[in-house]
DNA sequence: ATCCACCACTGACAATTGTCACCATCGGGT
DNA sequence: ACCCGATGGTGACAATTGTCAGTGGTGGAT
């Protein structure tokens, strides 16, 4: 019986992924979470085979949580489940260790089958989504302009960008003016939105 | 037996539900579609009893859709999945004549049953939800004013916007202006946040 | 007939934003 | 010791953006 954690925002989704995989008669899901916080303390009490793990979820992320979870517990595999097949997502997922990078666009009827891999020791990455990842550049954001971005996504002034993160106006101009110029853009919020589209922030 | 209409644009949401809808034995998906566009005529073909809509699709929008669907074939009910609350969702949905609003964050143990109660001729909406939607302004916006703004949500330039509506450029910042102001916002990054939460866009 | 809201535009002005050159410090590498 | 990249800053300048006061035109109410 492969045990299985679940962490999906979407209480739907999360509910709806879970009577389908408890439908399989291999799998169990024996721990749902909401949340990015609650991931790693809820593995480390249940023990999970797998884990299977949304991005974007409250508290902190499934990446930041992967990171964490190989470490602590590196006999549970991880795997993610997002709706972005993001350049910038794939390489954290696999630099976090992850074993398995699933889109929300493919199939149910894979799902089941790419834990089942998983579990044998195979990675389960599309090829394609893999070499789109090879292909495009890395992150070339340092990590002030990374901060100053993520500030700037609610369109905020750079008045109220510099109070927030402590910083003079002009020093993050020029960090915001240094992140346009490497995004290809032509203003912050140009900026700020191929950043996010790559996976570049957070 | 009631026969339902399925769009959804992620897949894995959408085979997920079907399978989860089809395992009561009253219920039957008797069609999936993954854009806008094929919800009216594909209702129109398989003549469904209930069309289960998501907001967010490729091509038209399920509230476009639904008002379309109701129009062509009223003896089926319409009702509305979506990620998000919003309430000018919710507005557009019933003035749509959506008999039914399900967030995606609630249980899917509720779906079935709303699904069930939908057909027994009642209206499906979160009595909460239904309040803050009345007690939220309705949208304030001109129809030029929201052209505006979605045209801005991508960061582009007042003249680029000028550009694409045939405007002139100081046309487009009079019209940013005022939807500024009424948005209660500072720049049009804030006033096209505002107005896509509140669902006073597209 | 008059009012009002919306549409479209112009021009002037102030504030914000983006670019650039320049300076200083710190921590790795080589 | 030296270079390099990242951090944090200043000041100057140009471009963009936001505000305001106008001008008209349209079409639907009363």
């Amino acid at each position: 019986m492969i045990r299985i954690l679940l962490a999906e925002d979407q209480a739907m989704m999360r509910g709806a992924l879970a009577v389908l995989l408890g439908l399989e008669d291999d799998l169990e899901v024996v721990a749902q979470v909401g949340t990015g916080t609650e991931i790693v303390p809820t593995a480390l009490e249940v023990r999970p085979d797998v884990a299977l793990l949304d991005i974007e979820l409250p508290g902190i992320s499934g990446l930041e949580a992967a990171g964490e979870l190989t470490a602590r517990l590196p006999e549970c595999r991880v795997m993610i489940l997002t709706t972005f097949s993001r350049p910038g997502y794939v390489r954290q997922a696999m630099a976090a260790g992850a074993v398995g990078f699933l889109v929300k666009d493919g199939p149910v009827e894979e799902l089941a089958d790419a834990i089942r891999r998983v579990l044998r020791g195979e990675t389960v990455l599309d090829p394609a989504l893999a070499a789109a990842t090879l292909r495009a550049a890395p992150n070339p954001l340092t990590a002030r302009e990374r901060d100053v971005l993520a500030a700037s996504e609610d369109g905020s002034s750079i008045a109220d960008i510099a109070g927030r993160l402590f910083l003079s106006p002009s020093t993050v101009r020029n960090y915001l003016s240094a992140a346009i110029g490497k995004t290809g853009t032509r203003n912050k919020t140009e900026a700020a939105l191929t950043a996010r589209r790559n996976g570049w922030l957070a």
